[in-house]
DNA sequence: TTTACTGCAAAAGGTTTGCATGGGT
DNA sequence: ACCCATGCAAACCTTTTGCAGTAAA
């Protein structure tokens, strides 16, 4: 059995509640996934694979994995929320082309350092961040002419 | 007549659209809250004055507002989008208490910086970034008794 | 005079919920 | 046996859109 699903297992159990076969199916798949993902691809993939997993119940569970730590909201976008696995993952952040939709996930350790410095200043416990960085990539620069820089 | 509401009206003219007495009123509006703010909350506070703005109207306004520079979108929180007006704003971002709701506004000149490293490594052109922080104010990890640090 | 803008109400699209059934513990 | 979880469908809420009337330019 892979970690994350013996994570979520666990995570389960512990608060009383109930591991279940469509518990264990959309964990598998979300960690199938290996990008940014929504809902509704969720279920399309799921249901291309012959599962009878609800969206009702891909709701009712993200709460709990996000709680569990396995994926993080990474941004709204076109009226839904998008979401990525980050289990075993390095904490990154996404840059992303405003033109062509390409996403760039970058690690910069500079921002240990302000999230310090605002636990100071601010006197907070920092739990995380979320910093989403927008541009044009070079390739659509290019498309859009806007190469004085 | 105030700078925002001018650099509204250049920015409507420019694009051959027209200035209604109802954009005044929501941008006026917007610059009188002086925080965070989302439609309904926009919505009722015109109505209380006895404006006649519509919902329709806010929506279909708030993407040329968008585009305008007048406001950012900050967070999509409790289903809907929040926003703030950053005319003559220096750029900043938020530090949030999960547990209250407590926003504190901080500039971070490091960030530039990050800017900069990103643009010279994945040659993107930045414009915008967005770095929003969780964490327990002191208060609150006092009330949950957290403070073993 | 042209045609963008508005309010209204209906529609759309994502997310939540009530209910009866099924299944983990 | 208890009661949590599921699928389904309806409900809910935010945001968008069609329409007919109004008003900038």
């Amino acid at each position: 059995m892979t970690d994350e699903i013996e994570t979520f297992r666990a995570f389960i159990s512990k608060k009383g509640l109930r591991n279940t076969p469509e518990r264990e199916e959309i964990i598998r798949e979300i960690f199938s996934i290996q990008k940014h993902f929504d809902v509704d691809e969720l279920y399309l993939r799921l249901r291309n694979k012959g599962s009878k997993v609800s969206k009702a119940s891909i709701y009712r569970n993200i709460p709990l994995i996000l709680e569990c730590g396995l994926i993080r909201e990474v941004w709204h976008e076109d009226g839904h929320m998008h979401y990525e696995q980050i289990y075993g993952a390095r904490h990154h952040c996404h840059l992303r082309c405003v033109e062509c939709g390409k996403v760039i996930e970058f690690v910069d350790d500079e921002i240990k350092y302000i999230e310090k410095r605002l636990e100071k200043k601010y006197d907070f416990k920092i739990i995380d961040h979320r910093l989403d960085v927008k541009g044009y990539c070079s390739k659509c620069r290019k498309a859009l002419k806007m190469d004085g820089k």
